[in-house]
DNA sequence: CTCAAGTGAATGAATGGTCATTCATTTTGT
DNA sequence: ACAAAATGAATGACCATTCATTCACTTGAG
């Protein structure tokens, strides 16, 4: 009867039934993700109603819980969704790089290029997920928490490598880094002026590697 | 009537007749604000029920609207009356400080004490706070932005005093060093073991000065 | 000193409005 | 004609806010 695919993993290849079609369900379930995100972005979760995000997506309100158990269960998609292909594209991008610098490097720029990208997307990362404690636990749980691990292995091996101080706590180091990088990130969501986020990136590492005492 | 002041300002010393005990009142508001931070932190503020603070205060429901024209209005006195004394505080213990190294040392050290020191209220603003753009463009406008702007000035300042790199963006560098600072609270918060927020005030401000490239 | 009237703070049950969710019915596609 | 998908009106909870009533004091007349 209804799908709840518990979790829609990716982009999805393979039609539930048979070979032939069935595409719609799947574009479908797109479409109100895309509406969930427009709407969250400018109502907030909890004042979006779920027959704001069936208007945006022009579909009747009943037509949702074909496709989702919940109106939670949206939120936790679209996070789920983003954080998976957030983190599968930082690890391919940054496996061929040899030096930690260079990866890290790398992985500013995809941050904020990915999140400069979406303004939307970006406003439900940066405000929704954040406004419970509830959320964040569990988008700690499935995923976050694994970017941080990835920016702190990437540390380690820089001192590994020589290239950064050895004194210094590649846990505490990921957490500046990616707080750095996050700010970044919310200040460009507030600011009435559009400036481009990704060029940050560049400053933020500038400090980070070097600092700002005079040298 | 009813009270309402329009800004619960600060600890109030008049009472409001004449001179006699009337004490009652700013107590009550004061109870009234206790008990939200807790059930803001406990639940968030979207599932927190009027009924829940007037509980936990130990008044009935009713009682809260003698103090609090909304349930809004609770949450808006807790931040301002924080920002206010935070903001205060954090001015008065950095003008007697020449070195802008020490100023900033100083103010990483009040943020994280400030905050280490009452995890409910933490999670009140860390969390609930950012919940919702419209509550993040009020609190930017009341106090955060002031606050940022402090570190802005101090890091100009430490620019002109020959002890930062005149290349950086002042603006960009305070973001960091905020972001940075931040992040340590949420990664606090949400962590299961129970350490001192505090030290790591030492941790960021040696990356934020140094950098973690090797000398 | 005593107590009846007056005052306004406090109470909590009732109200009213708002949605998430359901499901009987209709539409669409094969 | 049948099944699957879609619809949207109806349902039922839930809660912020209100307000008629109670309660705890104070005051001042006798």
């Amino acid at each position: 009867m209804t799908i709840h695919s518990l979790e829609g993993s990716s982009l999805m290849a393979a039609s539930r039934t048979a070979d032939v079609s069935t595409r719609s369900g799947t574009d479908k379930r797109e479409a109100i993700i895309r509406a969930a995100i427009k709407v969250f972005a400018r109502k907030g979760y909890f004042s979006s109603k779920v027959s704001d995000i069936a208007g945006q997506a022009k579909i009747a309100d009943g037509t949702v819980y074909l496709y989702f158990k919940s109106k939670e269960e949206i939120l936790h998609s679209i996070f789920n969704r983003m954080m998976e292909s957030f983190i599968s594209e930082g690890k391919r991008e940054i496996e061929g790089i040899e030096k930690a610098d260079d990866k890290l490097r790398r992985i500013a720029e995809l941050h904020l290029e990915r999140l400069g990208a979406d303004r939307d997307l970006a406003i439900v990362f940066q405000v929704q997920l954040r406004g419970s404690i509830k959320f964040m636990r569990e988008f700690s749980a499935a995923g976050f928490a694994e970017y941080l691990d990835i920016i702190r292995r990437t540390i380690s091996e820089g001192q590994k490598q020589g290239l950064f101080r050895k004194d210094l706590n590649p846990v505490v180091c990921s957490k500046i880094l990616f707080g750095a990088l996050d700010e970044m990130v919310t200040n460009w969501i507030l600011s009435k002026k559009k400036f481009e986020l990704a060029p940050a990136a560049g400053e933020v590492l500038d400090v980070f590697f070097n600092g700002v005492a005079r040298a």
